[in-house]
DNA sequence: GAACTTATTTTTGTATACATTTTTAATGCC
DNA sequence: GGCATTAAAAATGTATACAAAAATAAGTTC
């Protein structure tokens, strides 16, 4: 495991304190690597969106709030949308396939939180990507890596899981019975739920 | 200027090889700086769509092309009004002050290239930061980022600027006067009429 | 001469060391 | 006690050095 991605793991399950800024010696011993690739990752980390300068000198972790998750959904709910209907008539036999199988490996239960976020995209992903709108694609990709912050919730107190894993399948049936509108519809709704949903709790936790 | 933006001008005004991977080391003679700034600048570089992994090893300057120029003013021309539309009744004297300064500055003939982008972004950002959408203005600035890299034809062969800079005058105009509507339409046009010049010559010229 | 191996060189990734900047603590003053 | 100023501590930024990996060149076989 990169140590990106064993960062990302760290934040995503709260192993890394929030509100106080992570000095790079700190997480230089955590780790057991030099300052160098801990500069590195945490100028990716910056770049996703999973932490945010702090003054002139080290990074914090964002608080998780209903505004940004709401923000996020919103736009997701409308370029995601827009992304497969242009992809829609250029997802291949071999797209299809490839989603399938992610969906199965979802099924897996001894996958991290952070293992499960990027299936999910990986299975999302070979239903946008053949839109050929590299920019749209993008951007939706960093959305969605922005989104992933607030998963802890998605798969854990609001057991959200077997539900999406139900539409998914759907969705691929939609697809190859070419059957467009209902395809769009049920994506819609999927993207909706799992937003509103997480609105929801996060204003009540609040 | 930061090393970050003195590659940034350099590949603004072609001054770096295009097609082939960039060096570390051949920055690190060029800039006269080691190694580990350059890493830090280029990871930076590449979050801004300005450089891409060349396989395993080295960074290479993304062509120009026509698709990519018109995907992302698609995406601005929808974003923008947006977020524009969020903002309208927030934006207040402050805003609207430093705006025509920003003007103002983007008169002086002196300017770099980088730095008349730059202006032109903090203007547009004096109109959208208001809107309290940090996801939503995030991903524009994003997109006016990598917008940037076209600068140079804008700027340049088309002799875009006085246009462009009536528009803002005008813009900033309807705002003070309230008149939400003749804005949203003005700055559609606004960045429509950018768009559209720079996607019609990018394709006569390949 | 083309394709595959192997050796060489180059380039990147990382550790360590040090200079600069920033933060924190301490001191003095009102 | 609160606040500004100064001194100590800590943290960051960068250079250098070396190890690991990748790209290139050379050699070999068919």
């Amino acid at each position: 495991m990169l140590l990106y991605q064993k960062i990302k793991d760290d934040i995503l399950n709260n192993r890394l304190p929030v509100g106080r800024p992570l000095r790079q010696t700190e997480l230089s011993d955590r780790y057991g690597v030099s300052r160098i690739p801990i500069r590195d990752a945490l100028l990716r980390l910056k770049a996703d969106g999973w932490l945010v300068p702090h003054g002139k000198a080290g990074y914090i972790i964002p608080d998780l709030n209903w505004q940004e998750a709401e923000d996020i959904f919103l736009m997701r709910l409308d370029l995601e949308l827009r992304l497969f209907d242009y992809a829609f008539d250029k997802i291949n036999k071999v797209n299809l396939e490839c989603a399938g199988q992610l969906i199965e490996k979802l099924d897996n239960k001894q996958l991290t939180l952070l293992e499960k976020g990027e299936l999910n995209w990986d299975f999302h992903k070979e239903l946008y990507f053949p839109a050929d709108r590299p920019v749209l694609y993008k951007t939706v990709q960093s959305l969605n890596q922005q989104y992933a912050r607030y998963l802890g919730f998605q798969y854990g107190p609001m057991g959200y899981k077997q539900h999406s894993q139900n539409e998914h399948v759907e969705l691929l049936r939609f697809i190859e019975l070419n059957d467009k509108k209902s395809a769009m519809c049920l994506l819609n709704q999927h993207i909706k739920d799992a937003g509103q949903l997480l609105v929801t709790y996060l204003k009540s936790i609040k």
